[in-house]
DNA sequence: GTTAGCACTCAACTTTTAAGAGTGCTAACA
DNA sequence: TGTTAGCACTCTTAAAAGTTGAGTGCTAAC
């Protein structure tokens, strides 16, 4: 692929910022007055045309302006976006309070989030998979129940009901506990494998049956909600952008944050890539959900500390505002890093 | 409101039973050919004018047919819906798992429901008003942090993280553990008042203040999810009836699903009447809920015992499948009420 | 290399026309 | 007196035809 020189660069530049801006195909007479070329329509009309045979952007009909393609896209994010620094002075804080449950600080968030950009928003929690066991502990809640409380690293807090055919007496609860704490403390949940299962049932003795019982336990808490902890706002704002809002597409799409099943994808998507400051762009078909093909998605990882990470992520039309969205998760990323690395901070 | 005779009702109900199909204003000559009632165009024309007259059916336009008017929903619904009973026997059963999470139940039961009847459904935790307290327990976690573990008479497990200035020893810990189980165990969380608070609280002596923040931990862990512990489904369903589905209708009933808190309004409202069965129906205007005008809404409540009861409804057209739809919510409420009543069955 | 000018294209909007469904009314009928 | 056939009228909906205007490509001149 040819480098574009400089007029090119500069025109290909125009018309896009002019349709982020409108919505609207851009024609040469616009770009011809509003950018500081001083050149004639004719002149940016030959230059257009070379700029569509390039693939940077595309005519919706022959007799209408034109508009970026996914290529176009692409270089304009990859190229001509660089120059947005300058702002970062004023840059909002992200008003985030503090509350113990991450849970409720995701949701507030991706609510935040959609509410500044005016797209769709999601994020994940981050997941276990690398996360240490900190605290276990089983009680009786009544005869016939056990509870088990499970925390991790992160100060993660699973709850588990075990059914229980024989009674436990208190002692015993006593021994299972402290068993359970000294052999699976500072384990991540990947390391609890089965030479520290058999092990510890040994251990236990005729109990050896709740402790697998523990055991399921801790791993369903786990994976339950591996797949679905995903919390998702702002999804009717596709309903601003003309080009999402007929019924077929503004059904699909939310139909998609819905389900969550897709949203998954891209999650997982961007775990596995890893940019510069972690934040990822998917324009268009680049984007590994069909649905969102006419969307651009933007994600970005942040760190829960031990390796743990979440995705967040902002869904919007192909022509959103870039700068503005990646500004806002690179801001954002940066408080969540902070807020969840010092969980016991100046709360 | 004189009665309307039996020619009339007849007509009434097949006017409104074609719109429930079709959806299309239904005219004079549809209704003379399909029912079995052999008059002509005409004379049909005659009822329905004064049909209309009565405030039972609307003109769309000068030229169109006719479609029920929120009165002759009504109408249809308390009195010529009774007929159904017949297919109880081939009800379906819903395929809900038991599982020990609450919330997984409920995520379940809204999908489920939302894929049976094609509307939007949505289910509220049963709320914890009159719920007692069956157990709690403090946990050293760290240093700084002491974990509250709630459990309640409906098997509900909340957490709470209760920072910490003093290190609180072993010994104490124990003591206060058994302290908050005798003074509060079995006491529902409105009857927990000053009384029962002051008296806690000398009990602890120096550690009265560890005390009012498990208090406030109680509370707060009620009372968070008290208006959020809502589930949803289906919201893209609306997009099958093309008189949701215009981008102002379908953005502003999508939002009011995403943002739940309108839905509050809704199950509150339910709770406080309390019809035959449980069930009731809001059309059109009736509904508590603005956004909602175009719509029907059914809901029932369940029980979870000891007074505990959730609302599970079903937003769709005004012309939804009522039969369907309140047989559904027949069949699962006995159901839920089933699950929740024995949480330790065959599972 | 740049620009002015002009013919051409095509979506989008407006107006016109036609079709069809449905009504209300009248007059005839049993 | 209730029922029905018939007809003129209304009004939506869809399709057809006309109009506008933005934008292009090309050519020729600067």
């Amino acid at each position: 692929m040819p480098e574009l020189d400089e007029r090119k660069t500069k025109i290909l530049n125009a018309i896009i910022r002019n349709y982020l801006e409108t919505g609207e195909p851009v024609g040469s007479r616009t770009i011809s007055k509003y950018s500081d070329l001083n050149l004639s329509s004719a002149t940016i009309r030959n230059e257009m045309s070379d700029l569509e045979e390039l693939g940077y952007i595309v005519q919706p009909h022959t007799s209408a302006g034109r508009i970026p393609s996914d290529l176009g896209y692409r270089f304009y994010v990859d190229n001509l976006m660089a120059e947005k620094d300058r702002e970062v002075s004023e840059m909002k804080e992200f008003v985030i309070e503090r509350t113990e449950k991450m849970e409720q600080v995701l949701k507030q968030v991706v609510k935040v989030l959609a509410n500044n950009t005016n797209y769709a928003t999601m994020i994940t929690a981050p997941s276990y998979h690398r996360n240490k066991l900190k605290f276990i502990q089983l009680s009786h809640v009544d005869q016939e129940q056990i509870l088990a409380v499970i925390v991790t690293e992160g100060n993660i807090v699973k709850n588990k009901m075990i059914p229980v055919q024989e009674t436990v007496d208190n002692e015993t609860m006593l021994k299972l506990n402290i068993l359970l704490n000294t052999s699976l403390n500072g384990l991540s949940l990947e390391e609890i494998n089965l030479g520290t299962i058999s092990r510890l049932k040994e251990q236990a003795g005729i109990h050896s049956n709740i402790i697998s019982d523990v055991l399921d336990a801790v791993a369903a808490a786990v994976q339950e909600d591996e797949d679905l902890q995903i919390y998702t706002s702002g999804a009717t704002n596709i309903f601003k952008y003309p080009e999402l809002s007929d019924s077929q597409k503004a059904s699909e799409l939310i139909s998609a944050f819905e389900e969550k099943q897709q949203l998954v994808t891209l999650a997982n998507q961007t775990l596995a890539g890893d940019e510069e400051h972690g934040i990822q762009v998917y324009i268009g078909n680049e984007s590994p959900v069909a649905t969102m093909r006419d969307c651009s998605v933007v994600t970005a990882t942040y760190e829960l500390g031990e390796g743990m990470q979440g995705t967040i992520g902002i869904i919007g039309p192909k022509r959103m505002d870039y700068e503005n969205v990646m500004d806002n998760l690179k801001t954002l990323k940066i408080q969540l890093d902070h807020i969840f690395k010092k969980p016991k901070g100046d709360g």
